[in-house]
DNA sequence: TATGAATGAGGCTTCATTCAT
DNA sequence: CATGAATGAAGCCTCATTCAT
């Protein structure tokens, strides 16, 4: 009953939130290496260093399991882009926040971004894909707010995915860099726009 | 085994291309709509009105089959976007007729883009992954030139992407102002960073 | 290779009703000797000399080819309970006919019969339960009609059941004896009814 | 370990009878509503309310579950049938006597009767076939003794088995009727077989 | 003692792929 | 050339059974 302290057992029992989020790890690992199709429960299985039925314990399905990772990935990346403090500052500086925030979520978390990126363009489950929209959408909404055009807040959102996937393997990427580029873009925009 | 000309034969035989290229959109139909996965040959050949065997013959493997209709869309991409005759004019105007031609293909072909965009995120096979990787780094290659900025030219192509993808999903989608919005970002990128 | 004549392949290509026959054969045999959820498919693919795809694309599943199974004893049970031509006789020479068609099926069907009974008992699956059920409602039925009685009915089905699944069993098995035996139930029942 | 007297302990300790009963009680509802391989050993824990390591301590393995299960309802089936004192009276009134308690069982018991009977027609597992088949011998053998004719002994049983299963279902079963029904049979084929 | 947590083994099902006509 | 028929391989899922607390 009683551990140590602050670390879960060193034999095969751990704390069920460990348990889980180790799974998912290995599923998103292999989710993202693999895609849906190319990861087999077996495989995730031995990844986590345990039985395919402690994954049917905890997840039901494989599809609630990839289900519970991308759900996972989209919270995490929220909070990451919702944490800086940026109350009272103007538009464009929360913008460059959040781009901040989000090129550091997807260098921390390369394999949920991916699993993420993904199921935006090759849905595997439309129960899922609507949660993913459902994601995308929100930011869109945000910035078709901030930028008054729906056209543009979808090319933005695109160039953003795009230049973080491409960027994250640059050998040296930089996240002020990148968040720098797409802040030009959008100033640059808003000027051209007011001049035009 | 040639026929004179012009017209099928009647009967059960047709020309080797003609045939081939049944199959390629019976093939591109299905993994637009299901996914390289969610497609199987017994549905592709039931689609294209012929038997499996036949598929095997002709494209090898259900990969070489995706790879084959993969290619056949990147080539008629790159067709269109090369085809206006934009010699001698200064290159954002080249950038502009590209684009429309972009637009326009997208439009017109909808499965085709599809497949292609889907491909450049969740790859299904290494081998193809590549090849279609090749296609888009030519692309990007070109405006990575044109702009002088290779991240520059990485979140143009996908706000172009991403734009092009939700455009041909709007109830009047409208190839000269999807072409427009992204010149705004191009000319005003370029005036921006002059400025700066 | 070359077959003696009128006889079907002896290569792996049967006509679609050997081989359906084939499969039924050693499904049937399979169930009556283990029952449905000790019976694999795998078992009853190598018992039918056949790969398990086979059965899948005859039956669907495997339920299915339990049904199947079911439907076919069902049929055939019936058939030759109905194929004497006993139209103009009294009841009782009918039933006795009857009698000796059901023992006779039994004796030459012991799988079959098997299944059937169990399936009286012991329902597998509701869908199919209901099918053998209406199979067994029409049989009590005329014998209702027969005897006036329900009750009756039901005792004399279950005698002639029980009777038949001990009988098949002995050493020296006479259809004629065991429809005798019945025969005399029936007759002394009826007097015994009239006489009380 | 052992209580006192009379009532069990308040907490969680039952006397092992107890506890064994409750296990076999919520066995044989499992066993009767959805047959031997559609229970679980974890909906019958469950339904216990206890957990599945104690079903394994108590009574080894599903199999022999199913067994204590089966032996119990064959002991309260024998002590019903035995139950009345019948000792002096003539053969046929003790039958009579015999009928009604088999009526009044299987109308008190209807999982144990449905287990018993289901496990005359499909049996579960060899060495368990073997137990119930036993039982149903001790009694056919006591008809045979009765009838002289092994034959309608089992036609005999057979009668009253399908009787009970059906008139247990019926609005307004009485047991008395039902006897009643059986006796004429035994009684009529008594005279008839005189009278031949 | 009593149990939540964990697993080995096996079953159903589906494909991509290939014979044999 | 063209195809219906056939299969090996693999994946998802469940369950009886057992640790380790």
């Amino acid at each position: 009953m009683s551990k140590p302290s602050g670390m879960p057992a060193t034999g095969q029992r751990l704390a069920r939130a460990d348990r889980e989020r180790l799974m998912l790890q290995a599923a998103g690992e292999a989710f993202a290496t693999h895609g849906f199709h190319g990861s087999s429960m077996d495989q995730i299985a031995r990844a986590a260093g345990i039985s395919k039925p402690m994954l049917y314990r905890y997840f039901g399905s494989k599809e609630d399991l990839y289900a519970a990772y991308l759900r996972l990935a989209g919270h995490e990346l929220i909070e990451r882009v919702r944490a800086p403090d940026t109350s009272g500052q103007p538009p464009l500086a929360r913008l460059h926040a959040g781009l901040r925030a989000f090129f550091a979520y997807v260098e921390e978390h390369r394999a949920g971004w991916t699993v993420l990126h993904g199921e935006t363009t090759t849905p595997t489950d439309a129960h899922i894909a609507q949660e993913v929209d459902e994601l995308r959408r929100r930011i869109i909404s945000m910035l078709t707010t901030l930028f008054g055009d729906a056209a543009f807040a979808h090319a933005f959102t695109g160039a953003a995915e795009s230049l973080a996937t491409w960027w994250v393997n640059q050998p040296q990427p930089s996240v002020e860099q990148a968040a720098t580029l797409l802040m030009n873009i959008a100033e640059a925009s808003a000027t051209h726009d007011r001049a035009t």
